[in-house]
DNA sequence: CCCGCGATCTACAGCGCTGTAACGTTCCGC
DNA sequence: GCGGAACGTTACAGCGCTGTAGATCGCGGG
């Protein structure tokens, strides 16, 4: 018995069948007192631990799901990230986290490989060729966050972001800023968030008779901190300052937030600065940053049990749930 | 052949044996042209995927490896996974992040469930605690991520915090700080990082002839952003104000210098902040955190290496790498 | 023309576990 | 006291792949 300990040296030290001491690992009810002490005691004694890849061959469930991001350097989604572990850990399930980062080359790895390696996959997709490619690994159940549009034939969480948009700019307005500049909107790809939430700020301002300023929608390069920065930049840069800007994510914001303090522009009293996703960091920037937040513990708790629904009922129709957000009205909108 | 095709079916259809088509499959080089384009021809056909558990049951290894860190809620450790991530790739390595969260039950379970699914850990551990169980846990290769005190049979990866404490300590003495408060000593366990950087700290001190002062020492709760606001909260309830404030991690920095601009105390005209950890988000602080700024790509680098090497030579002596920092010298420290 | 060798390919026995089917027992309800 | 359900346990055939050992073939040297 060189190496690790066997089912089959347990059952022999204890005296049983093998898949008796199965039974026992695996939570079976009903096992006498007596099997149950002996295989215990052999288990203890041994030191046996259960082979993680024999189960899923035997069993043809991995015990894996994975959830797939764009970045976890961007905290919002390692946050989520952290909620989608622990609950998933309620349903048995260990997750593996994959960084897409956009880029077409992962996303394809990702549906090539997960599939025999996972029981599910969770997706937060970046662009609809995400989408695509996850509606095309039609073998691994599959569940999207996102938007409502995204969705076609798989479950999926949604958001709505025209209407979260819509809101915190009438929050803006409603404070009675009126030229307003946004951040982070990313031209190359239709359907995106970022677009999404463009509109949602357009259609907030046509209600009030205004029109965006193309000049003062500025695009990210990426979602890094330093992209807002530059954002920023090009903004004070252009001549017209706005009395206020809304970021389409909240790491760009830190950045924006960090350029305008450098400059000496007093927020909020010159310019007032929102944005969305309403990260931990976001309560303590400097000023406090106003943001629409999502209720991510609705997003990772429907997204996983959706997934162990589907697990169950696999051709059951496709469902969708939403979740909700609130403005988390802060300093960088309010304060004198 | 209903459900996915396997290798036997690839076989069948190419006219080869499934020893073939694995070999193939696993690049083994001495493959006829023809056999070869047969072979390939019916896997692209039939959509054929390796089933990983299956193939780590043949093989006895994985193709994971465990890369546990306390948590990724903290911006350091989720851009250390990040370089884990991508450097553990280039070894055929799929990497699952555990996230212990400093609780006992948790590191428990990893080294209860981790053998027999990964090939190897890779630990970041907060406490001594988490060290004894890795080096219970002789079965799969472990290397601890820390400082050198900590490893006794593992494979390590050191960095010198008491070195960096004395330096970043000195620069604040340098700008002529001389009375300096420390946030984020724990004082529960020994030998953790934070005692250590508080030992560089208190070193640098004592070289210049002067004392720590004990009340100055301010302990936090976690490692959150509201535990370092807290905390900069009960150094200024003290009444008497340090001149410089050196938190043992960048998160908990961030909120005391939020705390610190919802007071109206200039930093760092009034107070200068340093911190450990130079996450992205520090250098986009208001204003830009000073920090110890490990070399986290060396990092990462090292861990992979020293697991993958161990992967080959099982017996091998144990090793360690050591890994550099620099100072980040910013405006919180330097300014005005 | 035979031998040895490398290149190419195959047969087959596992890897460690679980599902299924089925066995003997005991426990009920009437 | 009997038929049937529930219980406790077992035997065994896979799950899909890989390692090992070995078969086959062609080729150059002797």
């Amino acid at each position: 018995m060189a190496g690790r300990p066997r089912l089959v040296d347990v059952a022999a030290r204890a005296g049983v069948s093998e898949k008796t001491v199965s039974n026992f690992v695996n939570g079976y009810p009903h096992i006498s007192a007596s099997t149950r002490e002996k295989v215990e005691a052999a288990i203890s004694e041994l030191g046996y631990r259960p082979n993680l890849s024999a189960r899923s061959m035997g069993r043809g469930r991995t015990g894996f799901i994975a959830f797939a991001v764009p970045g976890l350097d961007n905290p919002y989604f390692a946050e989520l990230a952290g909620r989608v572990i622990s609950r998933a850990a309620e349903e048995r399930w260990t997750v593996l986290i994959e960084e897409t980062g956009g880029r077409k080359t992962s996303e394809d790895a990702l549906v090539d490989t997960m599939p025999y390696l996972v029981d599910g996959i969770i997706l937060h997709p970046e662009s609809l060729t995400a989408v695509d490619i996850a509606e095309r690994g039609r073998d691994t159940p599959i569940v999207l966050i996102g938007e409502r549009d995204l969705a076609r034939s798989a479950d999926h969480v949604v958001s709505d972001n025209v209407a979260a948009a819509r809101e915190i700019t009438q929050h803006l307005l409603d404070s009675g800023r009126r030229s307003i500049a946004t951040i982070g909107l990313r031209p190359d790809a239709s359907l995106q968030t970022s677009q999404l939430r463009h509109w949602g700020f357009s259609a907030a301002l046509e209600r009030m008779g205004l029109v965006a300023d193309e000049d003062l929608s500025v695009a990210a390069e990426g979602y890094a901190r330093a992209d807002g920065d530059l954002a920023m930049q090009q903004i004070l840069a252009s001549g017209k300052l706005p009395d206020a800007v809304l970021c389409f994510n909240a790491v760009v914001a830190a950045g924006a937030l960090s350029r305008l303090a450098r400059e000496g522009i007093s927020v909020p009293g010159r310019v007032a600065v929102a944005a969305f996703d309403d990260i931990d960091e976001a309560a303590f920037m400097v000023p406090p940053l106003t943001t629409v937040a999502w209720d991510v513990g609705a997003i990772a708790d429907s997204a996983v049990r959706l997934l162990a629904e589907r697990q169950e009922a696999r051709t059951a129709p496709v469902r969708e749930v939403s979740v909700g957000y609130r403005l988390e009205i802060r300093a960088s909108t309010t304060g004198l």
